[in-house]
DNA sequence: GTCCTGATCCTCT
DNA sequence: GAGGATCAGGACG
């Protein structure tokens, strides 16, 4: 279990301006990090889901809206959403820009700032901390404020997971009515920490 | 363990 | 005015 995290070896945008599918399966593995005021926060994205233009279920299938504006925007950028009246949700743009796609970080396996993670979450056990896409933004303190901030540059940023790339699990999508037997989904094979198997 | 429900409000139709 | 890319807690077994 690799808990190395190389700080300055931050993902360049061209990682995210390609197909959404790869993205957001190759995002398996590596380290989502907010350097915020009250302190350092790591995890380790262990569950994805894919969002296409095309597909019924993403938010940019009829077109741009206020909303959705970021998902048209060039690739690498946060795109965080407001969801059942007390939820966010935590998204990275990809694709060209133009192209309304993005990836939804749905789980991380805690790495660093734990005890900061716990206190904002109001729970001790790891595995209910970042395990769920509403979770890891309470835990990591990621609010609206982040919707269209630059993923490349601090203090949120994705950067490389350290060792070789893990065996990735693809499945359906969760929490979804139209496209929900698409296999847009991926986890982290074995991993303690994604939000359901 | 599984199932069900309430909380709560922004966004688009 | 309806519905949603969710979560936590309680009932039940």
């Amino acid at each position: 279990m690799e808990k190395e995290i190389n700080f300055s070896d931050i993902l360049p945008r061209s990682f995210y301006g390609r197909d959404t599918v790869l993205v957001a399966r190759e995002l398996i593995g590596h380290h989502l990090v907010h350097d915020s005021p009250e302190g350092l926060t790591a995890g380790r994205i262990v569950e994805t889901e894919a969002y296409l233009q095309g597909d019924p279920a993403c938010h940019a299938s009829r077109g741009m809206t206020n909303r959705n504006r970021v998902m048209f925007g060039p690739p690498g950028y946060a795109y965080v959403y407001f969801i059942y009246g007390m939820y966010y949700c935590f998204n990275v743009v990809t694709a060209a820009a133009g192209v309304g796609e993005a990836v939804l970080i749905r789980a991380l396996e805690p790495v660093a700032g734990i005890p900061l993670m716990q206190a904002r979450r109001g729970r001790e056990k790891l595995t209910e901390l970042c395990s769920g896409p509403a979770r890891l933004v309470l835990a990591m303190g990621i609010t609206r404020e982040h919707n269209g901030c630059d993923l490349t540059r601090g203090p949120l940023f994705i950067c490389r997971g350290a060792g070789r790339p893990q065996p990735v699990v693809t499945t359906t999508r969760i929490g979804i009515r139209e496209g929900a037997e698409l296999p847009l989904r991926f986890y982290l094979q074995g991993s303690k920490y994604v939000s359901k198997r």
